[in-house]
DNA sequence: CATGAATGAGACTTCATTCAT
DNA sequence: TATGAATGAAGTCTCATTCAT
């Protein structure tokens, strides 16, 4: 008889993904390992079986994210397509992010990207990553001319991003609708209202 | 008899500017009590002596300096002048209160209005209040005809808002530079991006 | 009414003493600091108010024992006698150290002294100092030609301290008898052994 | 069938000796099963399957010396030689001990017969059968009359081991040299210097 | 025999807060 | 006001031991 052996669990995937529902629940400071633990539904000390620190846990579970960012700006950077397209893209993805996983794009944006003294600092260079390539979307279209030139394309991608993330907030706090249609309509305008005065000329934003 | 007495120090005053230093240094949940205690200078007890708590301390410090700033919205929004002029002061008031206590507008962005998890969600009531208060400058420009319709005046406020904060996170991470006439160009910068989108329509982004 | 203020308790001399017996009693690894603080009537943190860790606590206990040790026997050295009186003497000091506080001198040989895998390692400079000292009473005595050549100082100094420590670990592990006279009666006889045999000749051992 | 069976690995044996190392370096208590398993390149759990806990493993290796040793001062107490040429051979049976496997030998003195609180407890019965044993020698010494009446042979053995462990604390500690004819010279200076004085009289030390 | 994932009690240490003076 | 010793709850991390395969 074949022995029907149950596919083996992923203890460490059950792991960070109890950690991202506490993380995101309580946040990283105010939650013990032993919720994450009891939330993953395994023993204290298996927490510690696969990560090192509780820190560490926070760090895997934003490096996997990231870098999936990265990848994907890259990748929509490569495209033989319009700025402000590429920018709906990069604004996209990250919204969709959210859409389908708020959890960890809150625990990444509350914890990482947005905490100066903590995780920020440690990160720094993989989110600068971020920055650098959305600048260089944006300054590749001043060389085009399809951007003006008189914003500094590495101020411009801080707003960019600031603006995507403050939407991001404002959906974890509560500040803005989050319905079915708003995720879309968010970039809609963000893009719009970032790239419309980017742009060269106004050209016709209704169009 | 005229007792020679020195002139009275404030010592709330010095705990609350040590508690900026060493919040700024450390951020909030690093620190300790006593670490403030020491920068200020004075005895362990006495921090409890004027505050409740490590937690109101930070209050405290919070609410000083947002009230000034939701004083200093409704006072430019009460002015006779165009909407773009009015975020551009708007945007000033925000950097010129970095420039001139970067550690306590840290502090703020970094341990409060970014702090989804803590101090955020406590102090959400007012936080909005700013975010309403550009919102309706949004809002009457467009009702006035100076600004285009098709952008929700709430979000337009989280990403005009947005896109200081992440200005003010540039410094902090030391992402972009913080010279002298950084500040006046990055405030020109950033109300021109944004306005340029938002204004009906591309006119002379140069005037 | 003058008021009778009791003298203050020397809190940090109660943990002290309180750790001798804990030490002695479980062993420095079986202990917890749990157990000092409640053998000294102290709540848990007063412990770590008053040292940086349980190792500290020790560290202490040793130093401040092992200090009067290396002063004792220099002072032993600088008496114009005989070698074997020096020897006598540091003998002596070393049983009436444990006479008088068998714990401390317990906790001293046991966790530290013999513990070459923890605090021997740590301490071992002031350590070797001991038996510096010992081996320069052993050198000046053969140079002064009151003990034989043939023997290493720096051998003899370690068979002297060994037989006494040994004697102390007999006292601990109760192997020889600890009464009254048997620690004046212990001296004589480990300087007789020692010295019978490191002085030039037999002499006349009953003198 | 004649299997091609490599010759069986003796498991048990390689986790002994794989202990001796780790022992030796991290001493008992800072070593974790884990770390024995790694040295003898075997799973973490077959220490188990032959061993009952960490401690027994020190038991082990302790008992399985010790009994060498037990065996070794009485094969030597049963010849017919002069009382210090038994314990010229008892000291150099415990010194070559050392010489040929220091490691054991300074898990043994370190973990076990110095460790008043913990193993040497434990073992104290096996360990004052050596004391006794040699003091045994000590006192048929006295009563042929080759050993003078004055000094106590229980205590006389415990300053004779004691020497001798110091010894070998003194090479686990490097404060004396290890060289190749350092051991030697060793046993015949600590043997010279105990005898020397326990023997009726001075007689002739050169001889 | 052999593996190493899983368990969970327990230890150290931190630090906000209290309180007697 | 001012001090800083005293308190003790809480949290992270370790690691011996078990057990299913």
């Amino acid at each position: 008889m074949a022995s029907a052996k149950a596919p083996p669990v992923d203890r460490r995937r059950q792991i960070l993904d109890a950690a991202i529902r506490v993380f995101a629940r309580q946040g990283f400071h105010a939650c013990r390992v032993s919720d994450i633990a009891r939330e993953a539904g395994v023993a204290y000390g298996l927490v510690y079986h696969y990560f090192n620190s509780k820190e560490q846990v926070l760090n895997e579970l934003f490096t996997e994210r990231w870098s999936l960012l990265l990848t994907a700006i890259e990748e929509v950077d490569a495209r033989p397509i319009a700025p402000r397209l590429k920018l709906d893209a990069v604004a996209g993805f990250i919204i969709d992010s959210y859409r389908h996983d708020p959890e960890l794009m809150k625990v990444i944006v509350v914890e990482v990207t947005r905490a100066a003294n903590s995780f920020g600092r440690t990160h720094l260079p993989e989110i600068r990553q971020a920055y650098d390539l959305i600048a260089k979307i944006v300054s590749d279209a001043q060389a085009s001319g399809a951007f003006r030139r008189d914003v500094d394309p590495t101020f411009a991608s801080m707003w960019f991003y600031g603006a995507i993330e403050q939407l991001l907030s404002g959906w974890v706090f509560e500040l803005i609708p989050a319905g079915d249609g708003d995720f879309d309509r968010a970039r809609e305008m963000v893009v719009e209202t970032i790239c419309g005065g980017l742009e060269r000329d106004g050209g016709d934003p209704a169009s």
